[in-house]
DNA sequence: AAAATTAACGACCGGTCGGCCGGATTGTTG
DNA sequence: CAACAATCCGGCCGACCGGTCGTTAATTTT
């Protein structure tokens, strides 16, 4: 980013930024794949020859498109986790900043990361690495947060925080899929309570929990 | 499907049955909407055109496809659960065929169902709606599988088999993809444990399960 | 063997995709 | 203001997509 004499962002930048937000949206219901450039300038009000002043081709742009959304998935999400005293509060901090942000209008598709992940795991590339250092860093998260958790004496000692962060995850994957094939599953409700009782198991207080 | 006078089948269906269960590979790497018709038919020694002959559409060759997925997972993965005595061990047998079948080699990109219902989850049209229902019907065996269970006494009564079905369907929908992105993650195992944890939980006898 | 039916083919079509190019426009700075 | 680079555009290309057409080859029935 650079900017101008008297402080403002320069035109590209606002540009680039405003390119990348729409393309994640527009990502997460068509995928990363199948975002169309045509599809995305029109969206804009932008010629799709445009674009390629910005980036040389459409992986650059499926690969700055991640790091926009892995910003975005970190100020609404991580942030509000970590905005919270260690312990399996956060870790369920975590989680349910997750449900949200899975059921944001925003974002039709769900999250984007799950859809394009699964997308992608089949395929080789640049943009496929790309996310499975994403999930990685995810899936890692997870770990630390519970090891916090053992740490602080909220959860077990004897808990394998890989496992769980397993587990976490897959409510979330579950979720993205299922509340949109079977809206009226309340898959949400019941990635809620999962989560809840498998906490509920590890941890060394029950009074730590909400009691729903 | 039709005989010939010495009781063969007739060359088209042989033809149609080959070209399914292509279909089916390779719509598992590369997705039910992502298959291209010249692919396929290349893959077959078999012109484009002659796919016309056989489904006066894409769209029909992918319903076709998924009823022949469909077979395929009842006879490998529900026949072999059902072939054991009601209980807590059909479940965890159900489950465990379910982990063999996403690992078999034949089926490269892992599940077919779970990769065509994450690509349809966010359209509209027959195969989505085709795939809504194998998905409930998935569900539903595990919940009745679960019923037994709790009828034949292996699973406490207040089991809620709703919330269970979800759990034990989130975590093979999460092995699918992270085994592949995430190869060194032993996704399979993690899975194993995680659904034997929860039966443990709720069941009413440790010795009805395995020890591992 | 002849007739009838089914199966398969090559050539081609309209449309969409990502990407390229030369030139016009705009914002920024000396 | 002039000059310059950054930004953006219309038009176009080759590759590939699903699908149609008229025709031929193979198989099954008569």
């Amino acid at each position: 980013m650079t900017f101008t004499a008297d402080g403002r962002l320069v035109r590209g930048d606002r540009t680039r930024a405003a390119v990348l937000d729409t393309a994640v949206a527009l990502a997460t219901e068509a995928g990363l794949g199948g975002l169309t450039l045509a599809q995305l300038a029109d969206r804009l009000g932008v010629s799709k020859s445009g674009l390629f002043a910005h980036w040389r081709s459409k992986e650059d742009l499926q690969l700055a498109t991640i790091e926009r959304a892995r910003m975005s998935f970190k100020e609404r999400v991580v942030a509000v986790a970590l905005s919270r005293p260690a312990g399996v509060g956060r870790l369920w901090a975590l989680h349910e900043a997750r449900l949200d942000y899975l059921a944001d209008d925003e974002l039709p598709g769900g999250c984007f990361f799950v859809n394009a992940q699964f997308e992608y795991d089949a395929r080789t590339g640049p943009v496929r690495d790309r996310l499975a250092e994403v999930l990685e860093e995810w899936l890692a998260l997870i770990g630390r947060l519970a090891d916090e958790g053992v740490a602080v004496g909220d959860l077990r000692p004897d808990l394998d925080t890989r496992q769980l962060a397993f587990e976490i995850n897959a409510v979330g994957v579950a979720t993205v899929y299922q509340s949109r094939l079977l809206p009226g599953s309340s898959a949400m409700t019941l990635a809620r309570t999962a989560v809840l009782t498998r906490l509920r198991a590890v941890c060394t207080d029950p009074a730590l929990l909400p009691a729903d």
